[in-house]
DNA sequence: TTAATTTCTTAAGATATCTTAAGTAGATTG
DNA sequence: CAATCTACTTAAGATATCTTAAGAAATTAA
């Protein structure tokens, strides 16, 4: 696994980890290539992974009882993207990740990252971070459904995450936003 | 700091401690109580501190636009609570935290946690799985305010946590359901 | 380049939920 | 005990958003 991938400035963004340590923890990631609408996790089965991404853009969502795709996470370069309840309880995930771009990712496996947990309490607190800053963002994002309608959602949504305005299709958005595609398509208008 | 408390059990119940390394860590606990309608944290405040609700009932809530109330968490007795995004970025808190019911609590400020880190891995090891818990559970909770509609989350609630439907006043679950208090009765009469 | 599929738009009618305003019951305080 | 405040209910009208159905536009495949 080479080690210069842009997943080392992050994991130094947070911690300071020597060559030597980044060098060993990167040596047990894989790098995994992924076309266009390929599955990363199947709903169903046991999200076993993390993944980082490298290049590209992947989803997570599942089908609603009517069949529609609820889609409830994003993801591009740099973000790390798995299915938390799937992954810490060992349960069934209860959605899909899949690319919307080809896609690079690393991925780790839950048992080699709990081995390198103690053998680097450095990345134990990594990830105690990047879970704190997790649970920020989702609040966050909560506090936007709660608080906006459907339009000031789609206003907040592309300015603040502008470039998946361009890269994802807009019945995607309306998904993610939960407005159907019909009512976002006459609030554009308005 | 007498250590004889829940939270003892609490912490035990995740990570293997040692008699010596609970009473260390909780001899840097503090024991706070609280009347009925006092003030943990006030919004606009930093966070400084994780409280861990050893008897009684609170709540996190901020002021909407207009003016109401908007409780976006409770916690009882064994729960952890705080303002996460102020606690770790230490911005002004969006939130106040109060109580409901007359409160003992367990206090620990963000300099003494981040000491006690370094001292006690496990310790971060424990916050680092207490807090995917978290996450875990406030997607959770995401999920069924995206599905459901205000009668299902009414029934969702009071199911899934019947002890608050006897301890919090049914307004204050309507403003957490995101409900009007009106048109909760009138689901509740149907 | 044509055909097929995917994505986006339009519009009418239906529904969930809110707003406002008033009234009732219960709890707390003087 | 009376008075005040707090919590809950009722109902009418307003509004945001969805549903359904159809067609237009754009992208992809043959």
């Amino acid at each position: 696994m080479k080690s210069n991938y842009s997943i080392k400035d992050h994991f130094n963004k947070y911690i300071d980890f020597t060559e030597i340590e980044i060098d060993d923890i990167l040596s047990h990631f894989t790098l995994a290539e992924f076309d266009k609408k390929e599955i990363l996790l199947r709903e169903g089965n046991v999200c076993n992974h993390k993944f980082f991404i490298i290049e590209g853009l992947v989803r997570s969502y599942h089908l609603d009882h009517k069949g529609n795709e609820k889609i409830n996470q994003f993801a591009i370069e740099n973000w790390w993207i798995t299915n938390v309840e799937s992954f810490v309880n060992e349960t069934p995930s209860l959605t899909s990740i899949e690319t919307i771009e080809p896609t690079k990712a690393l991925k780790i496996d839950k048992n080699t990252l709990e081995d390198l947990y103690i053998k680097h309490p450095k990345l134990e607190r990594y990830f105690r971070i990047i879970t704190e800053h997790m649970l920020v963002a989702i609040q966050r994002r909560y506090e936007v459904f709660l608080q906006l309608k459907s339009k000031d959602r789609y206003l907040n949504f592309i300015k603040s995450l502008p470039e998946f305005s361009q890269r994802v299709p807009q019945y995607m958005i309306a998904s993610y936003l939960e407005i159907t595609p019909e009512y976002l398509s006459e609030l554009r208008k308005a």
